[in-house]
DNA sequence: GTGAAAGCGCTAACAC
DNA sequence: GTGTTAGCGCTTTCAC
């Protein structure tokens, strides 16, 4: 930087006045100095910037399952939605659910981001306070009541209404719920699940189960050997749809002629032309834009109370529902 | 940290002697130091750290398409690595192959890493050069011929055999590669795919194609109207493949009874029940532990010439290969 | 072993 | 508008 103001015959301070573009430079000086810039080929230190500055312009993401494609899709308008703010993201380091979600958090702490946006399905919420205890930060698709943390996420109850009201529609009145175990949004699917079918009259059954192709493998072929499979399943995601769908196959059944099946997410899973599944898309291109924008609102402005953005989920209807199969 | 060294009584220096655990500092200071520190909750400012030492341990990683379960494993090797050499992890800001890989490295530069990690599929190798020059890197699953960067990868050539060997014993001898464009990694496959059939004897077709599913039905869709189907298929990923498989099933043929299918990556996609494709696993296990030790070695050595690894490929067949059918 | 002092590259408050 | 100065929180000589 000493370079660039010498090369630009100006002193430094200017040089870092027209880098946060400020309004008090001459255009002469800022030319100069921008060309010189160009020249030298110079790349700022985001780390003196964040260290001398009061306010950082970096925030720390952290997504626990990317490789799910709604999260991906995410992350994507994260990314680009901070560009749009002159903001540099970090992301902490952690793939699979195994991954120390406590650990990810405070390197991107220790970091010194201006705040947080994490989807952290696995962490208590108690935990999650204390680790975020003053630092401004919005989580994704998690309703938890923290002071200073915002909130974005999917009305799950309402996602599993439309699912219900659409296998209704299809005449279905055997409806089994695949849960997903004890996460929050888990739990949500599920109370959404057994409401909906509560005010439609129908009795709710549901299976316990995990977010893994397995779990819909296992709660089936438990149902099949039970006798006691349903003329439609809900699961509590893609994958696990996708797992019933193969042990019904194999069990010489047809989808959706003899069970229709209905997946959570829309992954690229359920969009493959083998599978075809009918699911419940979350308004990812949101999400992202309204973390950001929550985010540098509360750091800006220093707001103190809790801000949340519920967004409704969207069926979206592919080959895997269809009406229910005569009673023989 | 000033707080820490009061509470302990001690002086910032010492305490900042502890946290490297430098060999000179006393047994009885270190506890206290260690207590003080545990009682104030203390967090180390990374920013601060990197700054002032002339040997930061944050290395940056960018994985272009983490979504892809084959990388994402490649990652938490990475992360487990540079955990227990205590290093930090910064993941630049990307997914998907639309992202400007150029402004993520930059970002990641500008934050005074150490060294980079990258899967780079898109950006020229020139261009790579220019941006890298001076940073220790390592570079996953490209063999680019960059100076001061280290390389690991797998053995496309090798791994391409593997398939084509599996083929022809099955009986095949009418086998199409789907290829995926021109990117480092679609060449080589390609190019092994060759290589393979040459030294089988056999005519080699490839047909263009991508790493997305649309390749595959688009490219099969192709074969079925110009009647010249193949009794085997070479996709150059498993989503290609499992593309191809969708239109085949549409069409009525049968999974291997009719036309045999291979994929590449082994993707979770490949492990569904629906789908059980035969395709090749790289050694992802070794992938990010030889990475992070490539980098760290360069970096603490200061060693200038290039390190390269290649790794072999593994057939893992599934249930979409099978015997060439009788000749009607 | 331990403490004092300088400085990493930048921003911010102030005077010119 | 522009230059000067003092730190941000840490590491690192260098004396003691």
């Amino acid at each position: 930087m000493e370079d660039v103001a010498r090369r630009a015959q100006v002193s430094r301070a200017l040089v870092s006045l027209v880098f946060q573009d400020s309004p008090k430079v001459s255009a002469e000086s800022r030319r100069k100095v921008l060309e010189a810039e160009a020249e030298l080929g110079y790349r700022k230190n985001a780390l003196a910037q964040s260290l001398a500055s009061k306010h950082p312009r970096t925030i720390g993401v952290h997504i626990q399952d990317i490789s799910n494609p709604y999260l991906a899709a995410v992350y994507a308008g994260v990314a680009e939605a901070a560009g749009k703010w002159g903001y540099d993201l970090l992301v902490g380091p952690g793939s699979g659910p195994d991954t120390r979600e406590a650990d990810l958090i405070n390197t991107l702490l220790s970091h010194q981001v201006c705040g947080l946006i994490l989807q952290s399905p696995y962490l208590p919420t108690d935990e999650l306070a204390t680790l975020l205890s003053g630092m401004p930060a919005v989580l994704i698709g998690r309703n938890a009541p923290i002071d200073q943390v915002d909130l974005v996420f999917t009305d799950e109850i309402q996602s599993a209404q439309l699912v219900v009201s659409h296998l209704v529609e299809l005449g279905h009145t055997d409806i089994v719920h695949i849960s997903g175990g004890s996460t929050a949004c888990a739990t949500a699917r599920e109370e959404g699940f057994r409401r909906a079918m509560d005010e439609a009259s129908l009795p709710a059954r549901v299976v316990p189960g995990d977010f893994i192709e397995e779990a819909g493998t296992l709660a089936v072929r438990q149902l099949l050997t039970d006798r006691a499979l349903p003329t439609a399943i809900f699961a509590v995601n893609d994958l696990v749809a996708v797992g019933a769908m193969g042990v019904l196959h194999e069990a010489g059944l047809r989808v959706p002629a003899d069970v229709s099946i209905v997946g959570f997410d829309d992954t690229n899973i359920a969009k493959l032309g083998l599978v075809q599944l009918t699911t419940v898309r979350q308004n990812v291109d949101a999400f992202g834009q309204v973390a950001v924008q929550m985010l540098i609102d509360r750091v800006t402005s220093g707001r103190a109370e809790r801000a949340r953005m519920r967004m409704d989920g969207q069926l979206i209807v592919r080959k895997t529902t269809g009406p229910v199969p005569p009673r023989l």
